[in-house]
DNA sequence: ATAGGGTTAG
């Protein structure tokens, strides 16, 4: 229609951008707004909020500059492109600039700075707002209230002129947020007025401590649900391990929309349904539904937990055409993908990318690295975060401590430890410990290890002694370790991974008989061993292998391909190593179990049917066990490729019969 | 410009 006009009015024009803007197509916006014969200021609005909310702010900044006249929307619009893609510090420069701005940039700003939790920031503009309106007193209200400042929000709450739905829905969810269900729901109870959103906020309380009972009864008894609340639901259930009732909601829904997708994915991923997952998003596409941040995000994490590199490289893809990948939040689900599928270089680009970077990207880089067993270039990033000035939290020194751990830099692990306090007032919690237990046990400084937990200001916990287990088992210290795991069983009678632990202990030292009475203690306590399993994913398609698997398709000519290689392997020196398995059983016949193993299974797939010159990609649940991490070095030896393996502690790039660990895990 | 649902580090 706009093409046939005889004449066409500023305003046509100006309402075709818009159009195009709300339908997120850019280029076709900006192509009409280039061909514009005279630009209003309107225009040059509709140009600057197109830009501002796909997140390309500098684009917007450009647009901006080259107005010839601004009036108050315009500033409003570049103050929001900053204030909303996290570009904190550039809003308040620009906010500085000038100083007749109205309510609603005050308002912005504000919000701001308290959803980087800058109190301080915020309330100070609100002390020095010329005018307040009930959007002032809600955000600051909102602020306190998620930043667990209970008592200031109430106070303010307490003192607000007017007090509209917005602002009681702010209180039920900020108690909420803290776990205060009971005052949340006495909140609820007194208002004088509620929407769907209120309804969904005490939904969203009972989901968060998993009383989806009390959640149900809320959820039949609103009036009138909408598509949000069906979503807390669906995730209240998948959260809980409720899939199945998960999918019956999402099926049931009137109207889907890009977050139930997400929602009913995140769960299936969570719950380890990673394929079902992947299915779903493929199906969400065909369904046409837009994919926006929190999709990508989601899906990305999906894709990084089962290492499905090819995809999460496609998911990739489309991100960049939607133009989300300069987003730090966004960027980091990107950056974790790589990190997690073991692609590090690819990692590293996106950690560069990223514009704004948070703590969580730093984090996210530092553990990438240390998984990888790049302890150096972890701590060059550590380095440089700190440079840049972003404050470590205790995340960063998880990962800077086992970046230590997995790369043996003792002395330096040791010292960032007791330093940590000192320079940024970080207290050593649980994970901390462990960390340096490790760290020390791997070392062979069992002493030393045993010193420190003896030592720690409150009680270990299993995977701290979990830690003192596996060191024993690596310096074969049985009698440590049997300590340790009689701990254990004690805190945690279910975790089956430590019975396999201190078995294999038993097992390398020859112990048959306590190896027997493990597997009948295992027996008699209903502890089932956690099935090893390993993947590999080929043109887009997961291929899982388990034990001695009998059901792949191409079994026999894995098993045959298997047959050879061992003939090679033994060869090139390669003698298994049968007193790690489980059971006592005869030699040959262990020997031809271990052969079977998950890891060996889909190596040699992999090698089957991945192209030469490419790395190849294992993932496996459980730790690699030490047979197959001597025949997998063998193997890179022999078929002259890269393999890389991550297992659930690490990576191992396997290449010319050695193995970045340096057989140290 | 303010309230609810999904998402990123370990």
């Amino acid at each position: 229609m706009f093409d046939k006009m005889p004449e066409r009015d500023l305003h046509s024009w100006n309402i075709m951008i818009s159009g195009y803007v709300r339908n997120r197509n850019l280029g076709a916006a900006r192509a009409l707004f280039d061909r514009m014969p005279l630009r209003d200021v309107v225009s040059w609005n509709a140009m600057l909020s197109g830009y501002a909310q796909n997140g390309n702010v500098d684009e917007a900044r450009e647009i901006f500059d080259k107005m010839p006249n601004k009036n108050a929307i315009s500033w409003n619009g570049i103050l929001a492109a900053y204030v909303q893609n996290g570009r904190i510090e550039d809003a308040r420069r620009l906010f500085e600039s000038k100083s007749d701005w109205e309510v609603v940039s005050w308002n912005c700003l504000m919000g701001g700075f308290m959803k980087r939790k800058k109190l301080d920031d915020a309330r100070q503009l609100f002390e020095k707002m010329p005018k307040r309106d009930e959007v002032s007193w809600n955000t600051m209200i909102t602020g306190y209230a998620q930043n667990g400042e209970l008592s200031e929000a109430r106070r303010l709450f307490e003192e607000s002129p007017r007090r509209d739905v917005f602002t009681w829905t702010a209180m039920v969810s900020g108690y909420v947020q803290n776990g205060m269900l009971d005052e949340a729901r006495r909140i609820f109870n007194e208002m004088p007025e509620k929407n769907s959103v209120s309804w969904n906020a005490m939904i969203a309380g009972y989901v968060q401590c998993t009383r989806m009972d009390l959640a149900r009864e809320l959820f039949e008894a609103m009036p009138c649900r909408n598509v949000s609340s069906w979503n807390t639901m669906i995730t209240g259930y998948a959260q809980s391990g409720d899939i199945a009732q998960a999918r019956n909601l999402f099926d049931r829904i009137p109207w889907r929309d890009s977050i139930s997708w997400a929602a009913i994915i995140a769960g299936y991923a969570q719950s380890g349904h990673s394929e079902e997952a992947l299915h779903l998003f493929v199906e969400m596409k065909r369904d046409g539904e837009r994919l926006n941040r929190c999709a990508f995000a989601c899906t990305l994490s999906t894709c990084a937990n089962i290492a499905a590199l090819e995809l999460g490289k496609q998911v990739h893809g489309r991100l960049v055409k939607a133009g989300f990948e300069s987003g730090c939040f966004v960027g980091n689900a990107l950056l974790a993908m790589y990190c997690r599928c073991g692609s590090i270089d690819e990692a590293h680009n996106v950690f560069e990318e990223i514009v704004e970077k948070d703590v969580i990207s730093w984090n996210t880089m530092i553990a990438g690295y240390a998984r990888h067993g790049f302890g150096k270039e972890a701590l060059i990033i550590f380095e440089s975060m700190k440079t840049v000035g972003i404050k470590p939290d205790d995340i960063t020194m998880v990962g800077v401590l086992s970046a230590c751990s997995h790369t043996g830099l003792v002395d330096r692990g040791t010292e960032y430890f007791y330093s940590m306090t000192r320079d940024y007032g970080i207290k050593a919690n649980a994970k901390h410990y462990t960390c340096m237990i490790d760290l020390l046990g791997r070392a062979g400084r069992l002493d030393d290890a045993q010193n420190l937990m003896g030592n720690m200001p409150f009680e270990p916990d299993a995977a701290t002694w979990g830690a003192l287990l596996g060191a024993s088992r690596i310096h074969g210290n049985t009698e440590l370790g049997e300590k340790a795991a009689k701990i254990i069983f004690e805190m945690e009678p279910d975790n089956a991974g430590m019975y396999v632990l201190l078995s294999n202990l038993y097992a390398a030292s020859g112990r048959w008989g306590d190896v027997g009475k493990m597997r009948l203690k295992m027996r008699d306590k209903g502890v089932r061993k956690v099935p090893g399993y390993s993947w590999v994913e080929v043109q887009n398609k997961i291929h899982t292998f388990s034990v001695g698997d009998s059901f792949h398709p191409d079994k026999d000519r894995i098993y045959a391909y298997l047959e050879e290689l061992e003939f090679q392997m033994k060869r090139d020196g390669y003698i298994s190593s049968t007193k790690l398995v489980l059971h006592d059983v005869e030699e040959e016949e262990k020997e031809h179990m271990l052969k079977y193993h998950s890891e060996k299974l889909a190596v040699a797939f992999a090698i089957l049917t991945i192209p030469t010159g490419r790395p190849i990609r294992v993932m496996k649940n459980l730790r690699v066990c030490e047979d197959c991490h001597s025949a997998i070095k063998h193997i890179s030896k022999i078929v002259g490729r890269l393999i890389i393996v991550r297992d659930s502690n690490r990576f191992h790039y396997f290449n010319g019969g050695l193995c970045s660990c340096g057989d140290y895990w």
